[in-house]
DNA sequence: GATTTTTCTTAGCTTTTGTTATCGTCGGGG
DNA sequence: CCCCGACGATAACAAAAGCTAAGAAAAATC
């Protein structure tokens, strides 16, 4: 549970206890099972929840029945479907547990509550968009200046290393936007040419 | 004038006359001649601007001196380096104006002042960050998911056509993540296929 | 209005990636 | 303990994209 209290004052440094204590009551543990879902698409279950311990990945369907692996989310980070929260549809994306999860749970609108309500929250709300707004702006450049070589020899060198250790490779080919094959293939070049 | 405090209403429906006099005096119009910069690499000018008339692209230089231009904006759209302006460091980007461009002008620091002075900007800040990380991860989206020639059948279904009619088909080329002689391909085969 | 300059297309060739399939390895479940 | 399924490497082929260059078309400049 402090755990939670700390991902938040990494944002507001100033969160008061009192403050910490309107979340707080709405916060509850939860346990994925390795394969099963946090969310899943067509659902509309807006939660926003704190990783504890384990992994999930997030992934599309494509219209073919691919899936298709854009993140994956580790220990003390947010996990939540933001577009759906955001703009109050049902979700189009899929967030599964690579292993056995540990969560603390909430509902977006408790926190979209507070945000009226307690302007530390509302400040929450701002630093946390702008953080992920820049890690996805980043990889969206990434994705659009370098070669899929690049990339990998950018991840290798990035702070990311832990998506390298504990995600199966395929599901790393799709983060970077090549085919599996592909990757296999870059990561020989990679070797053998240095 | 009048223009900006649209636009923050559009956010902010609930901005009074009052809250918006607090930003109203820090804001100066400006003029952009085609082909001069409203942001250059290396500066650290942390400044945000309401585009008024005409367009502007934001692009990267690439160590091997080519520039990957991965941004357009338009009227009614806020110009700015966000990662600058949030990390408070000298900008690792570029905009440019692609024709003459009028500008409405405030400095960063005003803003971030009233993040901490008036919870309606602090509530500006959060929805400002939130719709442009919407449009962001949606991109990086398309661009793991898709072709390139899906990418630019998706362009032409959008409501981004803007792009396509006022920018250089070279830059577009830069945007959807391909070459311009690529780009041109795929434009012939999807005339001609349809 | 003529002349640069920029932009777009097309072509030929090379490199990379996608696709499909096979094989070896590793781990878990029966 | 064995078998099966998941995962990764590799090969062969097809498709697509990158690169270079040349020429046509359009725009901007004078």
């Amino acid at each position: 549970m402090h755990l939670l209290l700390a991902y938040l004052r990494r944002f507001v440094p100033t969160l008061t206890e009192a403050e910490w204590q309107l979340l707080a009551g709405a916060v509850r543990p939860a346990h994925l099972a390795r394969g099963q879902h946090f969310v899943q698409a067509g659902d509309y279950r807006p939660e926003i929840a704190l990783l504890l311990q384990g992994s999930c990945r997030l992934y599309y369907l494509r219209p073919s029945g691919e899936e298709r692996t854009t993140y994956f989310f580790f220990e003390n980070h947010l996990l939540a479907d933001y577009p759906s929260c955001l703009l109050g549809q049902p979700s189009q994306l899929n967030i599964q547990a690579l292993t056995d999860t540990d969560l603390l749970v909430f509902d977006y609108a408790v926190l979209r509550q507070l945000y009226d309500e307690c302007p530390a929250y509302e400040r929450f709300g701002r630093v946390l968009a702008e953080y992920h707004l820049l890690g996805t702006d980043a990889r969206l450049t990434e994705q659009l200046m370098l070669s899929p070589e690049e990339r990998y020899r950018a991840l290798l060198a990035s702070g990311k290393t832990k998506i390298l250790e504990r995600v199966p490779q395929h599901l790393v080919a799709n983060y970077l936007g090549v085919t599996p094959v592909s990757l296999s293939r870059i990561r020989a070049r990679v070797a053998r040419g240095r």
